[in-house]
Formats: C-alpha cells, sequence, structure tokens
DNA sequence: ACAAAAGTGTTGGAGATACACCCATGA
DNA sequence: TCATGGGTGTATCTCCAACACTTTTGT
C-alpha cells in the first residue's frame, strides 16, 4: 500500500467546433522529438499540466490560449479523469520523456469541454508546437493517453447540457439564422426537427431576438437574423 | 508565475442518507490535538488523500470506508475543486498542520455524492477519528475549507439527476412502499406531488417490481411493498 | 366504531407532433 | 423563369394536472 503522494493535475480541453459543414473537435499534434521514428505524430486533446497558483477554470484558459492561441471560449467543467495508468500506456512514453521532467509521475486530468464558432470567431489557431487541426468527429482516429475516452464523454455532456444551458449560442456566429440554429440542434442530438415546431419553440426563447438584419449574398430569400441575449430573462 | 508543481488530490464524500425523518449528510468532526483550545471540534464532509495507485473512485470508497466503516454504497464523481485557497484559510490552519505532513501543501479535490438508505443499511458508523453524524441538511452549519460549496452543488447535482438516474433507489431499503418513493421525491426536489399521478407514472418503470409482500405492524391498510429491478428496461 | 394511511379513474387543458404551400432572392 | 432555401398555421394527439372516495388494518 502507498502512501498519499504528491502527483501532477492536468486540464484538457475538448473545444467542439461549430460550421456549417458541422461539428469539429480541435485536436493538436505531439511535437515529436527530431530524431523520433517518423510514425505520423500523434494527436491529443490539448492540455497541460497546472500551475501552482492558479485554479482549475484559469488553467483551462491558459492552457487552451497556449496551446492553440483561442482565447476567451466558453469551457466548462465535466469530469475528472484519475486512473493510475490512464499515462503509462507504452504508446504515450516517448512522448512524455520528452517534454516532462518526471515523466513516470501519475497525472491527474480535470476535463472541460469547450465551444466555439467557427464561422465569425475564426479561430484558425497558429501552428504552433507542433499543429492544429479541426477534425471532424467521425474522422477522430486513435488519440494519446485516454483522450477518446474524454472525448466521448465530453461529447456526451454536450447532448445533455445542449438544452438546458443555453450553450448552443456559444458555437454560432453572433448573428444567426434559425436554419444554423436548427442544424447545430440537429448534429448534436442526432435526429431531425421539425422546421415548423423547432420555429415556435424558438419564438418562446426570449433570450433569442430577431435583428433589424437579413442574410446577404445568398441565391435564395434571405433569412432573418437573430442574436442571443443572455440577459434576457 | 509558477512552475508545474505536484500537489494533493484528495477526494471528498458527500453522503446524503434518508429515512422517514429526512434527508441527512454525513459529516465527521474533526480530531482535534488534545492540547487544542475546545471550541467545538470543526465538522467537515469525509475526505482524505488520495494514494499514488488507487483510482478516484476506489479512493472514495476506501476514504468513506476508513473514516466511517461505511462500505460499497452509491459513490458518482460530480465534480472537481481546485480554487488555489481552498485549503488555506486560517481556520483550517490548526488542523492540517495536525494531520499533514505538507499542511501548507495545495489540495485540489474531487467530490463525490453518495446515496444510502438509513433504514436497512443502518450505516450509524463506528464512532472513530472524532465523530461521525448524521445531519439534517437544514441544521448543517460552517464546515472546514470549502465543504460548504462542495456540499451546495452535490445536492444540486442530487437534484438534477434523480429523475434520469435511477438512484432514488439507493436511498430507500430494498422493500419501499410507494408513498415511502414519493415522499423522497418530494424531499429531493421540495414540492408536493399527487399520489395519484405519481404512480401512474410509477407503474411505468419496468424497474420498479411489486413484490408478494405487504407491510405488517402499522395500524392502517398495510401498503404493497415494491423492489427496484435495475435490470429491467 | 374509529383512526390512519392505502389505493384507485376520469376529465380538461396545455403542449407536442405531423403536415404542405407560398415567398424573396440571385442566377 | 427557375432553383433554392425562408417562412408560415391548423388539426390531432399525447401527456400532465387536478380532483374525492372507498378499503384495510390495528386499537
Amino acid at each position: 500500500m502507498s502512501l498519499p503522494l504528491s502527483l501532477h493535475l492536468s486540464v484538457d480541453c475538448v473545444v467542439f467546433g461549430y460550421d456549417d459543414d458541422g461539428l469539429k473537435v480541435l485536436l493538436i499534434n505531439q511535437k515529436t522529438s527530431a530524431k523520433d521514428d517518423d510514425n505520423q505524430p500523434m494527436s491529443q486533446l490539448p492540455g497541460d499540466l497546472i500551475l501552482l497558483d492558479e485554479g482549475l477554470d484559469q488553467a483551462a484558459q491558459r492552457v487552451l490560449h497556449e496551446l492553440t492561441q483561442i482565447r476567451g471560449v466558453f469551457l466548462k467543467q465535466f469530469m475528472a479523469f484519475g486512473d493510475p495508468n490512464r499515462v503509462k500506456d507504452l504508446k504515450d512514453r516517448a512522448w512524455l520523456q520528452s517534454v516532462r521532467n518526471l515523466p513516470d509521475q501519475r497525472v491527474v486530468t480535470v476535463g472541460y469541454y469547450g465551444l466555439v464558432s467557427l464561422q465569425d470567431f475564426d479561430p484558425r489557431p497558429a501552428s504552433f508546437a507542433g499543429g492544429v487541426n479541426w477534425v471532424e468527429l467521425a474522422d477522430v482516429g486513435a488519440l494519446a493517453f485516454d483522450h477518446n475516452l474524454i472525448l466521448a464523454q465530453a461529447f456526451g455532456t454536450l447532448k445533455e447540457q445542449l438544452e438546458s444551458q443555453h450553450i448552443s449560442f456559444e458555437l454560432l456566429p453572433k448573428k444567426f439564422t434559425l436554419t444554423q440554429l436548427q442544424a447545430l440542434y440537429e448534429i448534436v442530438l442526432d435526429k431531425k426537427l421539425d422546421k415548423r415546431n423547432f420555429r415556435k419553440n424558438v419564438k418562446k426563447m426570449t433570450h433569442v431576438v430577431p435583428l433589424d438584419e437579413k442574410q446577404t449574398g445568398v441565391m435564395h430569400k434571405p433569412a432573418q437574423l437573430f442574436s442571443y441575449e443572455p440577459g434576457k430573462s
């Protein structure tokens, strides 16, 4: 039986991005040390150790910014992952040894999920520290550590909280059409919705307000634009 | 800016217990060192540091058992608490110094909520390491560290998940009446429910099955007993 | 017989679902 | 004028809320 000892704590951010193509997740490539064998580098969620004097939410914002240049997005804690062997897998050892002082130290991580509008936020993050990619959810392959598990849990949480928490608007441009909002719901909830009924429901949401503005440059009847007003009711 | 350093990780368990008197939470008294000034000892949630080679869920079960003799209850992680100052408050320093090797070390904690039936589980825990008490939710005073916050969050989570997660049955005896089930719902959700409508809804839950058994020893019409069958649908 | 909680159906209203056509724009 | 998605109302059904009396036991 081992003593209670110190360990490392990290945050990992599962950032979902949405545009008309669908729902994507932000992944970074591990920078493989130059001399490394060049199988393609492994992908992982943006995450890193927390600093000694910062809070968890703060750490998540900092780490995401440092690794991807994205700043100030909605990020919410959803679960801690503490399997004692979660960073012990063979496939992950080389990379850990190249970046950590104590590569064998146990690491517990706190998962955050984040939401971004790819359209007007356009966080095409400066490639830095490897590479940063938006990957379609369906195209996500094997990730480092237990990051596939973390991603799956984050997506589950997103589904659960989409309706109750007003978070859909984080994924949309500031000005959006009802069709965009509906498409987002359909993707996340993975079911088709009826247009008229959907709009009836949106009319009841007092925090979704119509703007005096319409879509332009489309080759069909331009849609009314709406925006999200968190203040309202 | 400080370096990423090791820190301590703990688990804290918010164990709710239910009987006909209502909903209670399990608290322990901090063992004050003998020479200590004897203001009444401070109460806290059962919690302790995790060991180096155990998972989080496992740690929660172990810690709860060590501190309260309770074993094998439903425990579910709900949130990590990582404010860098959460164990730095003056009121908590004396106790930390008496029990920890590194009393100044930052501690991040993972919160678990648990559910127990006080009736047939009857976990009147052996008094050990101070004292163990079931305290009515309304009577909970100031707790050590940020434990009031943790308790509040746990109760919020319980409310949210009571209906969706089949967890009400953890709080009831193995054999229960529909009136008991309804009373539990009324306490947790803090609203009165209609008896007939409630029973209509329960009839739809295929995992609540009637037994060939009735209440005995009551001075009124004895109620049908039911039990929870997790297997069913 | 009485007290005390168990058990049981019906009705009305609100909210959800299903469904099809005309409209404004750019090409 | 045509193609494309935007925008709108009604009928039905399901689900939820409200409501009161009879039954069984112990004393």
